[in-house]
DNA sequence: CGCCAGGCCGTGT
DNA sequence: ACACGGCATGGC
């Protein structure tokens, strides 16, 4: 079986085993980018304080954000972490997509190659927000690469879990033939069953491969 | 107390 | 092209 036809069989299993994810848990486009910039290197659980704050304060619009005191966005992001350098991207995405898209609508509405190169130009966003933003916001096929898909995807031999970011994007997108609704719950599915066993039970013996990663494994 | 969480960036090899 | 430390809070 090539990588590509288990990555489809993962993503049925996977489906048939936890149903649709309901992925990104959002109300509105902008709130998922918020999301998707708040929740790198942190606890969903973090994120959620955050937002929740946002909503509190009415901030939870490209207006409302945009008005708000760049002090006041810092105090309200603080749970999520990292919390001054995520205010300096939320803002620095506003204003791109006020002065080159004629608003944060303008810019997801923009060509997914478009959409992904102004994303990664901005300070803060790298590969895995521009990709959740295409994909969960803009509706584009895309695969975010996170933690939990480099190593579901590597203890399953699939991948290198080391891997070059976009070898591993491009390697998912082609087996899922661009399917933006199996790209949405495959990267929502992996998040799953990572934290279900890859993190509270490692080496949890359901992976293939699994006993000679010390061993003699390593290249 | 330590480790980790739905990353990214600047610096040094 | 990679490895590494910094960024920061909150839960277990």
């Amino acid at each position: 079986m090539t990588g590509a036809e288990r990555i489809v069989d993962m993503h049925d299993l996977l489906l048939d085993a936890y149903g649709p994810q309901g992925w990104w848990p959002s109300r509105s486009s902008f709130e998922t980018v918020v999301g998707a910039v708040l929740t790198q290197g942190t606890a969903w659980t973090n994120v959620e304080k955050a937002i929740r704050a946002l909503r509190r304060a009415g901030a939870l619009s490209p207006e409302a954000m945009t008005e708000l005191p760049h002090a006041h966005l810092t105090a309200l992001i603080r749970p999520a972490g990292f919390f001054t350098r995520k205010a300096d991207t939320l803002r620095s995405v506003l204003t791109k997509a006020d002065l080159e898209f004629g608003g944060f609508d303008g810019l997801l509405s923009a060509p997914p190659s478009e959409l992904r190169e102004t994303l990664l130009s901005v300070r803060g966003v790298g590969p895995e927000t521009a990709d959740a933003v295409l994909l969960y916001a803009a509706g584009h096929p895309a695969f975010p690469v996170d933690t939990y898909a480099r190593r579901v995807l590597g203890r399953h031999r699939i991948i290198d879990e080391r891997a070059p970011y976009d070898d591993v994007a491009h390697l998912v997108v082609e087996a899922l033939e661009g399917n933006e609704r199996m790209l949405n719950e495959f990267h929502a599915l992996v998040v799953r069953v990572g934290k279900d066993f890859c993190r509270s039970r490692p080496r949890c013996g359901r992976c293939p491969g699994e006993g000679e990663r010390r061993s003699t494994g390593l290249k």
